[in-house]
DNA sequence: TAGATTGTTAATCGATTAACAATC
DNA sequence: TAGATTGTTAATCGATTAACAATC
């Protein structure tokens, strides 16, 4: 799942593994939004409820990296949310460039989770002429054609695609001739691409899908 | 997980283990694409390099369920789709209703995937009165007031959740009360449903975060 | 035949869970 | 204190991988 890669991990050098990691950032959506909705503190049952992950693992999880608890009391919101960001290093500011202003480009574009996790989308591009210009949150958008030359100078090695399965590959090349080494495919396509570059595919249309077949007969 | 929920198992009875399903239903989409680039036949480390999941992993998914390939060959797509249409039941058509027609509703309801799997958007709400008769797809866009009557009348047991945070508890209520189960959650919000109601949180940046973690030092 | 790729074994590793003492 | 909840142990289970014989 979901929907888990495998990567090669480096324990011991501060990172985490695949599984830790993918529920720490689970956990750090849970607090944030509890943390919305006024709440001070969390139980690792609390948790449990909200992310369908076993209470004790959560307990494990965070033991692992210290004790963050207080027994018959619970977890600091506050508290975890920073212990977490500080394992996942996600106090940093990362840049990315979007590319597709369509439908699921200006949902994802639009989105406040971006914000409230230090991720800042540097550009939106999009070939459309009539798109350019107009703001999708506070970014303007701009003409596909400045694509290179901005990713360039920016040093952007993020790319994400929320463009038509047809034009995915030839903007995976653009961005992969930019310097990009880490594409976000929202398409269907399946890209080919150098052996440096990872491509992460998902959709969630295909999400949904991975999720009925655990409800439906 | 995608990312990955723990469900109660029933093994022996036809249903597989929540991994196994989740890497099944990548390969039908990787199977998918490569039919329509043309593809006959797939070798287990191409469709590796699609979805990262070790080639050994896949053969083995494969050969839990029978001896669909041929040693030095490979296997046929159109076999193997069908194989796994087969296990994962979704030669079906399910009925889906679909709340909310901003940016992310439209861009689900437009994608493809979903006929393409056999599952039938029945129906798509939305408050904003000026948006209410266009169609997306091939679905018109109904009033919010019709949800409840129309999902219990098609005893529709599937609500996708596609509205803003400040919405979704109240939307969530609306469907369990028209006899909705399972949710698909697109918010930000934490839900509290009845312990009879499954709910599937995800979200396109959501899922981005977690990606770029593998990805960013 | 020669090369390629499956199906399967065996060994390892990490995830998951129940249970419970520690302690707030 | 009494109740609640953490942190941790121990035991189990499934996922992952390398390796290779079988065979197309």
């Amino acid at each position: 799942m979901l929907q888990s890669a495998n990567e090669p991990i480096r324990l011991g050098e501060g990172r985490v593994g695949v599984g830790v990691a993918a529920r720490l950032s689970r956990y750090l959506q849970v607090l944030t939004q509890a943390k919305k909705m006024g709440k001070d503190r969390i139980s690792s049952q609390e948790i449990a409820d909200y992310t369908n992950v076993n209470a004790t693992q959560i307990r494990r999880d965070f033991s692992n990296f210290g004790k963050f608890g207080k027994r018959g009391v619970g977890y600091s919101i506050d508290g975890l949310l920073s212990e977490i960001r500080t394992i996942l290093r996600t106090q940093g500011q990362h840049n990315i460039a979007l590319v597709g202003a369509g439908h699921l480009g200006q949902a994802i574009a639009g989105s406040p989770i971006f914000a409230e996790h230090g991720i800042h989308i540097a550009g939106v591009y999009e070939t459309d002429a009539s798109k350019v210009g107009q703001l999708i949150g506070d970014v303007a958008i701009s003409p596909y054609a400045n694509l290179t030359d901005e990713v360039r100078d920016r040093q952007i090695v993020v790319g994400v695609l929320a463009v038509p399965a047809e034009a995915a590959q030839k903007v995976a090349n653009d961005l992969i001739e930019a310097g990009v080494r880490i594409i976000f495919n929202y398409s269907e396509a399946l890209l080919d691409v150098p052996p440096d570059v990872t491509v992460h595919t998902s959709n969630p249309a295909v999400e949904l899908l991975h999720a009925l077949y655990f409800h439906l007969g």
